[in-house]
DNA sequence: GATGAATGAGGATTCATTCAT
DNA sequence: AATGAATGAATCCTCATTCAT
């Protein structure tokens, strides 16, 4: 069954979150997944391919987890935060998960074949920038751009949270005002 | 002599950036550096604590950079707009220090022994984000927050004139915007 | 059926002397010929076992073609030159199997239960040794060191015509000027 | 000093005849020469580079002992004849030196590098024969081919004579008539 | 009989670190 | 202080073989 595949991949983001994926040996992966060394090379082919697989799979519970609940026929602002805010509350919920993902994405050992996949499953956002700038409503940048400034915002946003374990009211103005400075930044 | 040190750590900022630092072997820095193989564990502990001098090194260098030509009476603004331009110069100047540098801030091994000399040589710009916020002008964020969303729109700005070679105008027009929209953002 | 282990046979004469058959994996194997990998091992104990019937099939192959044609009422330089020729034929013929079955012969592997059955499937040329040795026509050497020769001359012969391409009138004189030399160094 | 580079060679001699060198793991090779397993990769590259470092020991041991007592100006068969007894001399007193040295030649691993080293060693027998050739004694056929012939024709002798452990009488005799057969064979 | 997932011992190689010189 | 030979634990990966289906 897949039962197998699946296990190890969940080893392998609890192990590479607390020790980074360079510091985690294979076996060591295989053990908590509860199955031999060898296994895990009928899954992955490499320890390279595993990391990129487990990359993959963190992206897409990320994108799944924003698309819930998604406002269909609200304003671009509306839905941008609606993004804001799911993609902080997964970060908030899964945080070894979403601390590896932003670890995987700096890392050089994400060959390309993978990072397409990612903006594929991107595209909703980039349609949404596109969107807003078709309104007039953003600054003259590009879509790339624009994404990679709101990944970032994000970030700032979510490791903040975390580092000072906001929860609560403090927690919701905190998303609030990050969102607020964004907007405000990115719009004319 | 003093020299040996110095060799070591360039070496190694080559290295690394070429290869990671968990995949550049002690024994290449050491060859590289033209120096013994036992040679560099008489300056240094360990590999980690090469990488965190290393570490250090580069947050010094940058610091250097950004208080060239320092415009000491002007407006927290322009003082601002300075780090952000030398902030920019310095990490297309050195990619390779300056992609070394980001993944050493987010990777594990630093240890927090030099995370607080990190701040501490980034202590100038804590002052002028106070210097502002008095004055009412930014945004009513902590100064952590502040310096996290200046520290990671910069990243995103340099990653983005890296990725796509910008020149001359472009270039400028480029960073100027990036300054804009972090601007409208922080104030009020 | 039997079907799979010739299958399972001819992959193995294939890859075996493509990589060698330490360096042949038995996954490999099965993949060529088209079965599981568990399948192996339904027609073979080990894969030493399955190295030894390679080997068997080999010497059956090669004694077949050189039994081929043969001149049942000629002399005994006749019928010894005939396999003069066939075997060159043979191992220029199909130089894979040619060149594995050489290594075979070397290799430690072959336990000695397949060895006797080689011998016996060469006692036509024993039996041809020993009437001409009756005739006075050999030197006085033992039937084995005799065959030893043979074999060895050949290995000679092939080796080279091989490895210099040799075709058409060139081969012929080859193969002759080979016959040649060893017949006269045997003959008294 | 150059004492661990031969006792890891001698204990891969050692190893290699007694269980062939695909079969023989680097670790085994270190204990038996008392080092630690890391040891033998700052002497060799690889395990590759090892086995070619033990056929070029071989070879040269093997050159040097047929090279004693060289009898200067003797005729082209006492030269002969020489380096047939010397070689077979050889053979049997180093019996696993000699099965190795044999089977590394039939190997693939020799990547050619050694090969022309080999060569070069084996020049005085060329130019040996080269010089019977010009006197009108052999047989019209190339250098490479006499070589060919002669290195088999030893085999096939050492071969014998160690397979029946012959001694004294029996071993000259057997010697003397081996090399009547193959003067036989390769003179006109 | 056929399959192929699962196994885990074993293998080559790497590399941070030590230490005698 | 400088060296570099020596170390051996650690690592990724292979592969013959088993066995439940």
């Amino acid at each position: 069954m897949n039962d197998k595949r699946q296990l190890l991949i969940e080893a392998s983001v609890d192990l590479f979150a607390e020790e980074g994926f360079w510091n985690t040996p294979t076996a060591k992966i295989a053990k908590q997944a509860n199955v031999a060394k060898g296994t895990l090379f009928n899954y992955f082919e490499s320890k390279d391919d595993l990391i990129e697989c487990v990359y993959l799979e963190l992206v897409r519970e990320y994108v799944a987890y924003i698309r819930e609940a998604w406002p269909e026929e609200a304003s671009v602002k509306i839905k941008l935060e609606h993004v804001w805010f799911r993609s902080i509350d997964w970060g908030l919920k899964y945080p070894e998960r979403y601390k590896l993902l932003s670890q995987l994405r700096v890392s050089d050992t994400l060959k390309g074949v993978h990072r397409d996949r990612d903006i594929e499953e991107m595209s909703f956002l980039m349609a949404l920038e596109q969107q807003g700038r078709q309104s007039g409503l953003f600054e003259d940048i590009t879509a790339e751009y624009f994404r990679s400034l709101m990944r970032i915002n994000l970030h700032a946003s979510i490791r903040y949270a975390e580092r000072h374990q906001l929860k609560e009211m403090a927690l919701v103005k905190h998303i609030a005002k990050g969102f607020e400075i964004f907007w405000k930044g990115i719009t004319i």
